[in-house]
DNA sequence: TTTTACACTACAATCGATTGCACGATCTGG
DNA sequence: CCAGATCGTGCAATCGATTGTAGTGTAAAA
């Protein structure tokens, strides 16, 4: 009738199974630790094992992780874990860390500049390892170099410009011009271009790519920047009714958008004004979403390796955190395309 | 030229704050907690603050977590983060978590049943404040309710019938009752099942509530299960085959895939042989997944509240960390449909 | 046999924040 | 003017694992 907990037979300590041998805890902690183990007799390991394991002995990380000063976990900070796209990048992580009994702790900032100094902090307070930020906008950029002065940190998928940090990213650039290499390759002359955010690195840079390409060809390129809203799929709709309204007359015969769900957002203006998918207007996407093969009409779209890029940054997070000298060299993964039938030979 | 790190300006700790005001470390951390300051006089508590942000102190939640026993944490087990699906599950939690300022620890199982067990004790061993299982297996169970027994655990997404333990959940039941109803409904008396495995939840739970629909309607359900393997694009190109070789002379008019991956793959190999949604074959898939509308044609599929249910289990798990002694409620959302294009009225 | 070496183990300090208890000072009421 | 209440602070223990140092004992070398 009792209220007071029952005997946890769990939360053993070292101290338990030291007085149940008779010995000091700290024989056990070294016996318990394969690093250690060779300061203890065989005997006495073999026995804690034994003792250890009938206990039900988990050990206590925490504890461990104030005395030795790591915690043995990495803090990542994601601007919106709903964005399908950002899944896979953390698979990827988390997949790396794993190989060290390690884990990731993941903050999201809701995409908002002002929540990110606040997330670094926090994860800083709990005394993470090292830090993956994959959510940077050009404003954090001192806020982040401020805090990878002390800690491990580096940039992930949205890179940084002219940054002194380790970024590991994919190469948005070569990516928005292989778009563009693309339209131009099928005879399209007059295209646009509907654009993320703009202090976002990956689109800055698939606009740069993307417009140095068409520059180069000396097509014409149709601009529909993207300010403050975030990349998703009525921004897409939304710079699609742009570009209506205002070349609705003389629309470009190809449309380059920024990502997956942009695309799609555009594709159903589209469709809804009558226009068809490649006939009237071609479209390349980005990022060969998981079921952008699916669509209607399949489209051509940039992959984005978001696992490779995830897997790259917690590397190169577990290598910092190992060499901190190290001025670690970041990774930037080369585009890829998977066409399909979005974009039609003129 | 040195190799030691420069003064590290951060890494203040009560004790610095505390010297270079001349009072002792307690007194600081009772100033610096909104529900102790009231123990300490105003003046200080204002040069306590000013000290403490001149300084950069930020704290030390390991260290705090250590003396109070709360982490701050709650560990999250999921099968796969590259399953899109997931995702917004993740999201809702660290939503709900984040009202706290609370964070999920996330640990993959990659869909194993062996390794849950071990993320379970990693979890624990971290001290996480309490777990929140969403790829439990059935033969997870006891693991689970064991482990219940000592730290709130609760379950989430995937569930486990008969069991003791509070569960967050979709009412898979009702929607794939709901997915047959729709068929049945439009005049559909043969239909088939692509089934999840039959070891988790959520597809034992569709299967039960389309059988039982059928059943009452006197409908052929053909069965094709799914053992082992997992409910990804492959598994119901597979199940699309099977289907077309063991039935192809007298193939059912309707087809429910208890995911949109598996709706997709089925959908492929429909294509490939020349039969085309929803004329020859209409479809019902489940999820509701992000651009599952503009596949072609655009799939009608039971609404999967992602984001719901995992705010709802941060709840859950918040209310149980506040109040242990509580059997807390646990929660189940009716489902939803959204019906499109890929069924049609025989 | 004496000395040097080595293998084990115990002791105690430490990581940083928290908190029960005690102490001194100021204040109130009788 | 004194007993007792109240307020503000300091002291020291604590959470559990880790690790440098010291100490015991035994074995090998001289």
């Amino acid at each position: 009738m009792s209220h007071r907990r029952s005997t946890v037979i769990s939360d053993v300590t070292l101290k338990h199974i030291a007085s149940s041998l008779g010995v000091n805890a700290s024989t056990v902690s070294r016996a318990l630790d394969p690093a250690k183990s060779h300061l203890v007799s065989e005997e006495m390991v073999a026995q804690v094992r034994q003792a250890a394991s009938e206990l039900g002995y988990r050990g206590d990380r925490v504890a461990g992780a104030m005395r030795r000063g790591a915690t043995g976990t990495v803090g990542v900070i994601v601007a919106d874990l709903a964005n399908p796209f950002i899944a896979p990048v953390i698979h990827g992580i988390a997949q790396s860390l794993a190989t060290e009994q390690m884990l990731p702790m993941i903050v999201e900032t809701n995409d908002d500049p002002a929540e990110l100094a606040s997330s670094v902090d926090h994860l800083l307070s709990r005394r993470v390892d090292a830090v993956i930020c994959a959510g940077a906008r050009f404003e954090n950029r001192e806020v982040l170099e401020q805090a990878a002065v002390h800690t491990p940190l580096i940039i992930a998928v949205r890179g940084l410009p002219n940054s002194v940090l380790t970024q590991v990213l994919h190469d948005d650039r070569a990516g928005g011009a292989m778009a563009a290499r693309h339209l131009l390759e099928r005879g399209h002359k007059r295209v646009a271009e509907l654009r993320g955010p703009d202090d976002v690195g990956n689109f800055v840079a698939r606009h740069q790519g993307f417009q140095d390409e068409c520059g180069i060809a000396a097509a014409e390129a149709i601009d529909l920047p993207s300010v403050g809203a975030r990349p998703i799929r009525a921004e897409g709709e939304r710079l699609a009714q742009v570009l209506l309204d205002e070349h609705g007359d003389n629309l470009p015969t190809a449309v380059f958008a920024h990502n997956d769900l942009m695309a799609v957002g555009a594709l159903s203006v589209f469709r809804e004004h009558g226009l068809s998918c490649p006939d009237d207007i071609s479209i390349v996407a980005y990022n060969n979403s998981p079921m952008i093969d699916q669509v209607d009409p399949p489209l051509t779209s940039v992959v984005y390796p978001g696992i490779e890029v995830g897997r790259a940054a917690g590397d190169v997070s577990l290598h910092l955190i190992s060499q901190p000298e190290d001025r670690a060299a970041g990774a930037i993964f080369p585009p890829t395309m998977c066409i399909r039938d979005s974009a039609k030979q003129l």
